[in-house]
DNA sequence: AATTGTTAAATTGTCGACAATAAAGCATTT
DNA sequence: AAATGCTTTATTGTCGACAATTTAACAATT
Protein backbone atom coordinates (compact mmCIF):
# COMPACT_ATOMS: atom_id res chain seq x y z
CA UNK A 1 0.00 0.00 0.00
CA UNK A 2 1.65 2.94 -1.11
CA UNK A 3 1.42 5.96 2.01
CA UNK A 4 -0.35 8.86 0.60
CA UNK A 5 -0.61 10.88 3.59
CA UNK A 6 -4.12 11.40 3.44
CA UNK A 7 -5.99 14.65 5.42
CA UNK A 8 -8.77 13.09 6.21
CA UNK A 9 -11.13 15.16 8.27
CA UNK A 10 -12.99 14.50 11.37
CA UNK A 11 -16.41 14.35 11.43
CA UNK A 12 -16.62 17.20 13.72
CA UNK A 13 -14.31 19.35 12.00
CA UNK A 14 -16.20 18.68 8.78
CA UNK A 15 -19.36 20.07 10.78
CA UNK A 16 -17.74 22.95 12.45
CA UNK A 17 -16.50 23.81 8.99
CA UNK A 18 -19.80 24.03 7.19
CA UNK A 19 -21.75 25.80 10.10
CA UNK A 20 -19.48 27.93 10.53
CA UNK A 21 -19.17 29.34 7.28
CA UNK A 22 -22.74 29.42 6.99
CA UNK A 23 -22.70 31.48 10.52
CA UNK A 24 -20.08 34.08 9.00
CA UNK A 25 -21.79 34.09 5.50
CA UNK A 26 -25.60 35.25 7.44
CA UNK A 27 -27.19 31.94 5.89
CA UNK A 28 -28.06 31.16 9.51
CA UNK A 29 -29.52 34.63 11.27
CA UNK A 30 -28.70 35.54 14.27
CA UNK A 31 -31.20 35.29 17.13
CA UNK A 32 -32.04 31.98 15.59
CA UNK A 33 -31.55 28.95 17.64
CA UNK A 34 -29.49 25.88 16.09
CA UNK A 35 -31.13 22.60 17.42
CA UNK A 36 -29.26 19.57 17.49
CA UNK A 37 -31.60 17.21 16.11
CA UNK A 38 -31.99 18.69 12.81
CA UNK A 39 -28.46 19.10 12.26
CA UNK A 40 -28.10 15.84 12.81
CA UNK A 41 -30.81 14.67 10.41
CA UNK A 42 -29.16 16.98 8.26
CA UNK A 43 -25.79 15.91 8.24
CA UNK A 44 -27.01 12.26 8.36
CA UNK A 45 -24.79 12.03 12.06
CA UNK A 46 -25.68 10.70 15.57
CA UNK A 47 -26.80 13.63 17.69
CA UNK A 48 -23.62 13.46 19.96
CA UNK A 49 -21.49 14.76 16.85
CA UNK A 50 -23.23 17.43 16.50
CA UNK A 51 -22.63 18.22 19.83
CA UNK A 52 -19.23 17.84 20.24
CA UNK A 53 -19.39 20.39 16.85
CA UNK A 54 -21.87 23.02 18.49
CA UNK A 55 -19.08 22.83 21.63
CA UNK A 56 -16.51 23.49 19.64
CA UNK A 57 -18.08 26.18 17.52
CA UNK A 58 -18.99 27.83 21.47
CA UNK A 59 -15.79 27.77 22.46
CA UNK A 60 -14.55 29.34 19.39
CA UNK A 61 -17.25 32.22 19.74
CA UNK A 62 -19.23 32.02 16.87
CA UNK A 63 -21.98 30.49 18.84
CA UNK A 64 -23.03 31.08 22.84
CA UNK A 65 -23.94 27.95 24.76
CA UNK A 66 -26.12 28.01 27.68
CA UNK A 67 -26.19 25.51 29.87
CA UNK A 68 -29.76 23.31 29.31
CA UNK A 69 -31.28 25.72 26.59
CA UNK A 70 -28.65 25.01 23.71
CA UNK A 71 -26.96 27.42 21.49
CA UNK A 72 -27.21 30.42 19.19
CA UNK A 73 -25.59 32.42 16.83
CA UNK A 74 -23.59 35.18 18.02
CA UNK A 75 -23.15 38.78 17.47
CA UNK A 76 -20.78 40.80 16.47
CA UNK A 77 -17.96 42.52 18.75
CA UNK A 78 -19.33 45.30 20.93
CA UNK A 79 -18.70 48.85 18.98
CA UNK A 80 -16.05 49.33 22.12
CA UNK A 81 -14.48 45.98 21.42
CA UNK A 82 -14.04 46.23 17.56
CA UNK A 83 -10.93 48.42 17.53
CA UNK A 84 -9.40 45.69 20.18
CA UNK A 85 -10.31 42.82 18.20
CA UNK A 86 -8.91 44.67 14.83
CA UNK A 87 -5.77 45.04 16.87
CA UNK A 88 -5.46 41.88 18.68
CA UNK A 89 -5.85 39.85 14.65
CA UNK A 90 -3.75 41.89 12.93
CA UNK A 91 -0.70 41.47 15.36
CA UNK A 92 -0.96 37.99 15.64
CA UNK A 93 -1.31 37.74 11.34
CA UNK A 94 2.36 40.16 11.43
CA UNK A 95 3.79 37.92 13.74
CA UNK A 96 3.04 34.79 11.81
CA UNK A 97 4.10 36.69 8.44
CA UNK A 98 7.04 37.16 10.05
CA UNK A 99 8.08 34.12 11.65
CA UNK A 100 6.96 31.87 8.12
CA UNK A 101 8.40 34.08 5.86
CA UNK A 102 11.71 33.18 5.64
CA UNK A 103 10.66 29.97 5.28
CA UNK A 104 8.25 30.49 2.56
CA UNK A 105 8.12 28.25 -0.53
CA UNK A 106 7.61 28.39 -4.05
CA UNK A 107 4.41 25.98 -3.26
CA UNK A 108 3.04 28.11 -0.61
CA UNK A 109 3.32 30.92 -3.69
CA UNK A 110 1.15 28.79 -5.81
CA UNK A 111 -1.34 27.83 -2.88
CA UNK A 112 -2.10 31.38 -1.94
CA UNK A 113 -2.27 32.39 -5.77
CA UNK A 114 -4.86 29.65 -6.39
CA UNK A 115 -7.01 31.11 -3.09
CA UNK A 116 -6.59 34.63 -4.98
CA UNK A 117 -8.06 33.20 -8.12
CA UNK A 118 -11.15 32.04 -5.70
CA UNK A 119 -11.69 35.34 -4.50
CA UNK A 120 -11.28 37.06 -7.43
CA UNK A 121 -14.00 35.12 -9.38
CA UNK A 122 -16.26 35.14 -6.07
CA UNK A 123 -16.20 38.68 -5.88
CA UNK A 124 -17.17 39.27 -9.45
CA UNK A 125 -20.01 36.82 -9.38
CA UNK A 126 -20.59 38.18 -5.99
CA UNK A 127 -21.06 34.77 -4.54
CA UNK A 128 -20.76 36.36 -0.32
CA UNK A 129 -20.22 32.39 1.04
CA UNK A 130 -17.12 31.51 -1.40
CA UNK A 131 -15.95 34.97 -0.53
CA UNK A 132 -15.93 35.01 2.94
CA UNK A 133 -14.66 31.28 2.89
CA UNK A 134 -11.60 32.19 0.79
CA UNK A 135 -10.87 34.96 2.31
CA UNK A 136 -10.99 33.47 5.96
CA UNK A 137 -8.78 30.60 4.09
CA UNK A 138 -6.53 33.27 2.61
CA UNK A 139 -5.53 34.92 6.42
CA UNK A 140 -5.69 31.40 7.63
CA UNK A 141 -3.03 30.18 5.60
CA UNK A 142 -0.13 32.26 6.96
CA UNK A 143 -1.21 31.87 10.74
CA UNK A 144 -1.14 28.25 10.58
CA UNK A 145 2.51 27.90 8.75
CA UNK A 146 3.48 29.33 11.72
CA UNK A 147 1.85 27.92 14.35
CA UNK A 148 -1.15 25.83 14.81
CA UNK A 149 -1.59 26.66 18.61
CA UNK A 150 -1.77 30.31 17.25
CA UNK A 151 -4.49 29.51 14.58
CA UNK A 152 -6.99 28.73 17.35
CA UNK A 153 -6.58 31.84 19.12
CA UNK A 154 -6.33 34.26 15.95
CA UNK A 155 -9.61 32.07 14.47
CA UNK A 156 -11.72 32.72 17.65
CA UNK A 157 -10.62 36.74 17.61
CA UNK A 158 -11.78 36.18 13.62
CA UNK A 159 -14.59 34.43 13.24
CA UNK A 160 -16.37 37.34 15.60
CA UNK A 161 -15.55 39.80 13.78
CA UNK A 162 -16.39 38.60 10.64
CA UNK A 163 -19.87 37.51 11.57
CA UNK A 164 -22.13 38.90 9.47
CA UNK A 165 -19.52 39.44 7.24
CA UNK A 166 -22.60 40.57 4.67
CA UNK A 167 -22.26 43.90 5.84
CA UNK A 168 -19.30 44.00 3.40
CA UNK A 169 -19.93 46.55 0.79
CA UNK A 170 -17.20 46.45 -2.18
CA UNK A 171 -16.46 43.13 -3.60
CA UNK A 172 -14.01 44.59 -5.52
CA UNK A 173 -12.27 46.26 -2.93
CA UNK A 174 -11.67 43.06 -1.11
CA UNK A 175 -10.29 41.52 -3.76
CA UNK A 176 -7.64 44.37 -4.54
CA UNK A 177 -6.67 44.52 -0.63
CA UNK A 178 -6.04 40.70 -1.07
CA UNK A 179 -3.83 40.34 -4.19
CA UNK A 180 -1.87 43.40 -2.55
CA UNK A 181 -1.19 41.33 0.04
CA UNK A 182 -0.36 38.08 -1.95
CA UNK A 183 2.25 40.32 -4.45
CA UNK A 184 4.00 41.63 -1.58
CA UNK A 185 4.24 38.23 0.22
CA UNK A 186 5.45 36.69 -3.24
CA UNK A 187 8.02 39.07 -3.50
CA UNK A 188 9.21 38.08 0.57
CA UNK A 189 8.57 41.67 0.98
CA UNK A 190 7.61 41.83 4.73
CA UNK A 191 7.37 45.63 5.16
CA UNK A 192 4.56 46.12 2.72
CA UNK A 193 2.79 42.58 3.21
CA UNK A 194 2.67 44.07 7.33
CA UNK A 195 0.95 47.03 5.57
CA UNK A 196 -1.02 45.69 3.21
CA UNK A 197 -2.35 43.17 5.71
CA UNK A 198 -2.91 46.68 8.02
CA UNK A 199 -4.80 48.31 5.64
CA UNK A 200 -6.90 44.98 4.92
CA UNK A 201 -7.91 44.31 8.87
CA UNK A 202 -9.97 47.54 9.84
CA UNK A 203 -12.47 47.28 12.64
CA UNK A 204 -15.84 48.14 10.63
CA UNK B 1 -13.59 10.75 43.94
CA UNK B 2 -17.27 12.81 42.71
CA UNK B 3 -17.19 16.21 42.55
CA UNK B 4 -19.26 18.10 44.98
CA UNK B 5 -22.55 18.92 43.14
CA UNK B 6 -23.09 22.83 42.32
CA UNK B 7 -25.66 23.63 40.26
CA UNK B 8 -24.56 26.74 39.15
CA UNK B 9 -22.06 25.33 36.94
CA UNK B 10 -22.22 22.18 34.17
CA UNK B 11 -20.32 18.93 34.61
CA UNK B 12 -18.63 19.58 32.21
CA UNK B 13 -17.21 22.67 32.98
CA UNK B 14 -16.17 21.48 36.70
CA UNK B 15 -14.47 18.78 35.26
CA UNK B 16 -12.56 21.45 32.68
CA UNK B 17 -11.83 23.76 35.46
CA UNK B 18 -10.46 20.67 37.85
CA UNK B 19 -8.30 19.83 34.74
CA UNK B 20 -7.27 22.88 33.92
CA UNK B 21 -5.61 23.50 37.44
CA UNK B 22 -3.77 20.36 37.49
CA UNK B 23 -2.40 21.21 34.12
CA UNK B 24 -1.49 24.92 35.39
CA UNK B 25 0.13 24.11 38.22
CA UNK B 26 2.35 20.71 36.77
CA UNK B 27 0.42 18.36 38.64
CA UNK B 28 -0.19 16.79 35.19
CA UNK B 29 2.86 16.52 33.35
CA UNK B 30 3.73 17.45 29.72
CA UNK B 31 3.58 15.61 26.80
CA UNK B 32 2.03 12.62 29.61
CA UNK B 33 -1.27 11.19 27.75
CA UNK B 34 -4.82 12.01 29.22
CA UNK B 35 -6.84 8.79 28.86
CA UNK B 36 -10.87 9.15 28.70
CA UNK B 37 -11.55 5.93 30.52
CA UNK B 38 -9.50 6.84 33.69
CA UNK B 39 -10.87 10.26 34.45
CA UNK B 40 -14.43 9.11 33.52
CA UNK B 41 -13.75 6.15 36.85
CA UNK B 42 -12.14 9.10 38.97
CA UNK B 43 -14.40 12.08 38.08
CA UNK B 44 -17.87 9.42 38.15
CA UNK B 45 -19.72 10.10 35.08
CA UNK B 46 -19.29 8.67 31.62
CA UNK B 47 -16.96 8.93 29.36
CA UNK B 48 -19.04 10.84 27.09
CA UNK B 49 -18.89 13.79 29.46
CA UNK B 50 -15.03 13.57 29.97
CA UNK B 51 -14.56 13.74 26.44
CA UNK B 52 -16.53 17.17 26.40
CA UNK B 53 -14.28 18.33 28.92
CA UNK B 54 -11.40 17.22 26.89
CA UNK B 55 -12.67 18.81 23.90
CA UNK B 56 -13.28 21.76 25.33
CA UNK B 57 -9.83 21.74 26.90
CA UNK B 58 -8.01 21.73 23.72
CA UNK B 59 -9.94 24.23 21.95
CA UNK B 60 -9.23 26.62 24.91
CA UNK B 61 -5.35 25.57 24.01
CA UNK B 62 -4.22 23.53 26.95
CA UNK B 63 -4.90 19.99 25.77
CA UNK B 64 -3.69 19.32 22.10
CA UNK B 65 -5.96 16.72 20.89
CA UNK B 66 -4.88 14.11 17.60
CA UNK B 67 -7.80 12.23 15.72
CA UNK B 68 -8.10 8.82 17.00
CA UNK B 69 -5.00 9.41 19.46
CA UNK B 70 -6.48 11.20 22.32
CA UNK B 71 -5.44 14.53 23.56
CA UNK B 72 -1.84 15.53 25.90
CA UNK B 73 -1.09 17.87 28.16
CA UNK B 74 0.14 21.08 26.01
CA UNK B 75 3.63 22.71 26.14
CA UNK B 76 4.47 26.75 26.42
CA UNK B 77 4.49 28.71 23.68
CA UNK B 78 7.74 28.87 21.68
CA UNK B 79 10.61 31.50 22.54
CA UNK B 80 10.00 33.67 19.49
CA UNK B 81 6.00 33.41 20.42
CA UNK B 82 6.19 33.80 24.22
CA UNK B 83 6.39 37.90 23.39
CA UNK B 84 3.51 38.14 21.27
CA UNK B 85 1.48 36.07 23.79
CA UNK B 86 2.17 38.33 26.70
CA UNK B 87 1.29 41.67 24.77
CA UNK B 88 -1.73 40.31 23.30
CA UNK B 89 -2.86 39.43 27.22
CA UNK B 90 -2.14 42.45 28.60
CA UNK B 91 -3.91 44.45 25.87
CA UNK B 92 -7.20 42.32 26.50
CA UNK B 93 -6.69 42.57 30.05
CA UNK B 94 -5.85 46.91 30.05
CA UNK B 95 -8.76 47.00 27.40
CA UNK B 96 -11.01 45.09 29.61
CA UNK B 97 -10.26 47.07 32.78
CA UNK B 98 -10.43 50.06 31.18
CA UNK B 99 -13.96 49.65 29.94
CA UNK B 100 -15.55 48.04 33.56
CA UNK B 101 -13.68 50.39 35.63
CA UNK B 102 -16.12 53.30 35.26
CA UNK B 103 -18.92 50.31 36.91
CA UNK B 104 -16.78 48.94 39.54
CA UNK B 105 -18.25 48.49 42.87
CA UNK B 106 -17.93 47.99 46.16
CA UNK B 107 -18.71 44.41 46.22
CA UNK B 108 -15.93 44.00 43.15
CA UNK B 109 -13.35 45.64 45.64
CA UNK B 110 -14.84 42.68 48.37
CA UNK B 111 -14.62 40.02 45.92
CA UNK B 112 -11.05 41.01 44.72
CA UNK B 113 -9.63 41.41 47.96
CA UNK B 114 -10.97 38.13 49.60
CA UNK B 115 -8.98 36.35 46.25
CA UNK B 116 -5.60 39.19 47.39
CA UNK B 117 -6.33 37.54 50.86
CA UNK B 118 -6.13 33.60 49.51
CA UNK B 119 -3.04 34.45 47.23
CA UNK B 120 -1.11 36.23 50.03
CA UNK B 121 -2.02 32.76 52.83
CA UNK B 122 -1.41 30.48 48.90
CA UNK B 123 1.91 31.85 48.90
CA UNK B 124 3.08 32.29 52.62
CA UNK B 125 2.41 28.66 52.50
CA UNK B 126 4.00 28.16 48.80
CA UNK B 127 0.68 26.45 47.68
CA UNK B 128 1.15 26.27 44.37
CA UNK B 129 -1.80 24.72 43.01
CA UNK B 130 -4.05 27.58 44.96
CA UNK B 131 -1.38 30.64 43.92
CA UNK B 132 -2.11 29.00 40.49
CA UNK B 133 -6.04 29.17 40.83
CA UNK B 134 -6.07 32.19 42.56
CA UNK B 135 -3.58 33.98 40.32
CA UNK B 136 -6.01 33.18 37.18
CA UNK B 137 -9.05 33.92 39.04
CA UNK B 138 -8.22 37.32 39.97
CA UNK B 139 -7.25 38.45 36.08
CA UNK B 140 -10.17 36.90 34.92
CA UNK B 141 -12.19 38.56 37.52
CA UNK B 142 -12.03 42.34 35.80
CA UNK B 143 -12.08 40.19 32.58
CA UNK B 144 -15.25 38.74 32.89
CA UNK B 145 -16.43 41.45 34.07
CA UNK B 146 -16.15 43.65 31.17
CA UNK B 147 -16.59 40.72 28.23
CA UNK B 148 -18.28 37.13 28.43
CA UNK B 149 -16.69 36.84 25.05
CA UNK B 150 -13.42 38.37 25.41
CA UNK B 151 -12.92 36.16 28.64
CA UNK B 152 -12.94 32.98 26.26
CA UNK B 153 -10.18 34.75 24.02
CA UNK B 154 -8.20 36.11 26.98
CA UNK B 155 -8.53 32.45 28.64
CA UNK B 156 -6.95 30.83 25.63
CA UNK B 157 -4.33 32.67 25.79
CA UNK B 158 -3.78 32.85 29.25
CA UNK B 159 -3.45 29.12 30.11
CA UNK B 160 -0.76 28.55 27.83
CA UNK B 161 2.06 31.05 28.75
CA UNK B 162 0.85 29.67 32.27
CA UNK B 163 1.45 25.55 31.95
CA UNK B 164 4.19 24.66 34.02
CA UNK B 165 3.51 27.63 36.12
CA UNK B 166 5.81 25.88 38.58
CA UNK B 167 8.69 27.58 36.89
CA UNK B 168 7.41 30.77 39.35
CA UNK B 169 10.76 31.75 41.68
CA UNK B 170 9.32 34.36 44.17
CA UNK B 171 6.10 33.41 45.62
CA UNK B 172 5.98 36.86 47.34
CA UNK B 173 6.67 39.22 44.37
CA UNK B 174 3.42 37.60 43.07
CA UNK B 175 1.90 38.27 45.84
CA UNK B 176 3.50 41.89 46.00
CA UNK B 177 2.72 42.77 42.55
CA UNK B 178 -1.07 41.48 42.76
CA UNK B 179 -1.75 43.58 45.52
CA UNK B 180 -0.45 46.53 43.69
CA UNK B 181 -3.10 45.94 40.79
CA UNK B 182 -5.67 45.43 43.93
CA UNK B 183 -4.81 48.97 45.58
CA UNK B 184 -4.49 50.75 42.34
CA UNK B 185 -8.00 49.11 41.33
CA UNK B 186 -9.71 50.03 44.84
CA UNK B 187 -8.35 53.72 44.09
CA UNK B 188 -10.63 53.52 40.84
CA UNK B 189 -6.55 54.62 39.15
CA UNK B 190 -6.55 53.06 35.49
CA UNK B 191 -3.16 54.33 35.10
CA UNK B 192 -1.88 52.98 38.03
CA UNK B 193 -3.60 49.83 37.16
CA UNK B 194 -2.89 49.28 33.78
CA UNK B 195 1.28 49.93 35.12
CA UNK B 196 0.86 47.21 37.53
CA UNK B 197 -0.78 44.96 35.36
CA UNK B 198 1.96 45.23 32.62
CA UNK B 199 4.87 45.02 35.39
CA UNK B 200 2.84 41.41 36.08
CA UNK B 201 2.28 40.48 32.71
CA UNK B 202 5.77 39.45 30.98
CA UNK B 203 7.28 36.66 29.09
CA UNK B 204 9.03 35.03 30.81
C1' DA C 1 -57.99 40.11 33.24
C1' DA C 2 -53.78 38.94 35.66
C1' DT C 3 -51.32 35.73 38.32
C1' DT C 4 -50.22 31.33 39.77
C1' DG C 5 -49.84 26.26 39.57
C1' DT C 6 -49.89 22.04 36.87
C1' DT C 7 -49.36 19.23 33.18
C1' DA C 8 -47.44 18.06 28.46
C1' DA C 9 -44.08 18.66 24.94
C1' DA C 10 -39.64 19.69 23.29
C1' DT C 11 -34.83 19.91 24.06
C1' DT C 12 -30.58 19.09 26.15
C1' DG C 13 -27.61 15.97 29.34
C1' DT C 14 -25.88 11.46 30.42
C1' DC C 15 -25.11 6.81 29.91
C1' DG C 16 -23.59 2.05 28.30
C1' DA C 17 -22.62 -0.61 24.24
C1' DC C 18 -20.50 -1.46 20.09
C1' DA C 19 -17.68 -0.10 15.79
C1' DA C 20 -13.49 1.89 13.95
C1' DT C 21 -8.96 2.96 14.52
C1' DA C 22 -4.33 3.00 16.34
C1' DA C 23 -0.71 0.88 19.25
C1' DA C 24 1.73 -3.11 20.91
C1' DG C 25 3.17 -7.75 20.87
C1' DC C 26 4.58 -11.76 18.37
C1' DA C 27 5.77 -14.74 14.89
C1' DT C 28 7.89 -15.11 10.18
C1' DT C 29 11.13 -14.10 6.68
C1' DT C 30 15.40 -12.28 4.81
C1' DA D 1 19.59 -9.34 14.11
C1' DA D 2 16.51 -6.35 11.35
C1' DA D 3 12.55 -5.83 8.87
C1' DT D 4 7.96 -7.28 7.57
C1' DG D 5 3.30 -8.92 8.20
C1' DC D 6 -0.25 -10.71 11.24
C1' DT D 7 -2.84 -10.94 15.64
C1' DT D 8 -4.15 -9.08 19.87
C1' DT D 9 -5.08 -5.33 22.87
C1' DA D 10 -6.12 -0.72 24.14
C1' DT D 11 -8.23 3.59 23.00
C1' DT D 12 -11.08 6.67 20.64
C1' DG D 13 -15.44 7.50 17.64
C1' DT D 14 -20.30 6.85 17.00
C1' DC D 15 -24.74 5.54 18.04
C1' DG D 16 -29.52 4.93 20.13
C1' DA D 17 -31.97 5.14 24.39
C1' DC D 18 -33.32 7.14 28.46
C1' DA D 19 -33.04 10.79 32.33
C1' DA D 20 -33.11 15.62 33.55
C1' DT D 21 -34.30 20.12 32.46
C1' DT D 22 -36.49 23.80 30.27
C1' DT D 23 -40.24 25.71 27.68
C1' DA D 24 -45.19 25.99 26.39
C1' DA D 25 -49.73 25.45 26.98
C1' DC D 26 -53.49 25.38 29.73
C1' DA D 27 -56.36 25.29 33.75
C1' DA D 28 -57.42 27.24 38.37
C1' DT D 29 -57.59 31.03 41.57
C1' DT D 30 -57.88 35.77 42.97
Amino acid sequence: MPITETPILSMRQQICDALRGEIISGQISSNQPVREQILAKRFGVSRNSVRDALLQLSQEGVLIYSPNCGVRVSSPPRKEDSRLYATLRREIEEHCLEMSLDSWTEEDDRNLDRLQGTLKVACEQQDLKTITETDLAMHRYWVRKSSKELEAVWLSITVRMLIAYSQLDDYMQCCLEHAAIVEAIAHRDLRAAKKAIKQNIRSK
